[in-house]
DNA sequence: CGTGTGACGCGGG
DNA sequence: CCCCGCGCCACAC
């Protein structure tokens, strides 16, 4: 019998605001957090991502910083998160910085 | 219990 | 634009 994982109000909306987020768009992990419920939760919302994306299958390579740059580090995951990023139409400039334009809002 | 640790954010220099 | 420091907060030890 397979235990059924018991998730936070917080971490639900999570999860269902990153799996909407559309193909060639990005959010970021402080707006997600407000769009949950928790300000200041943008820490967490990047603990829920490394914990919860392969069980609930999500785009998590759509999430970045707010500064529009990609948090995690050469080497563990930069690269390929970048890949899947320009795979999807996202542009990144000459500082690695991913533009306004590409940011996604929901729309509540 | 206290202490350290980030897939963060923001203001300053 | 880069680099720091500080605030934040769930979690591992």
């Amino acid at each position: 019998m397979k235990e059924i994982e018991e998730v936070s109000p917080f971490t639900s909306k999570v999860i269902e605001i990153i799996s909407a987020i559309p193909r060639g768009r990005v959010m970021s992990y402080g707006l997600i957090a407000e769009f949950a419920e928790n300000r200041r939760g943008a820490r967490q919302v990047a603990r829920i991502l490394h914990t919860c994306s392969a069980a609930y299958d999500l785009p998590w390579h759509r999430v970045v910083n707010q500064k529009g740059r990609i948090s995690l580090k050469p080497g563990s995951g930069y690269e390929r998160q970048k890949n899947l990023l320009a795979g999807e139409g996202v542009v990144f400039d000459r500082s690695d910085t991913i533009d306004e334009r590409f940011f996604w809002r929901p729309l509540w």
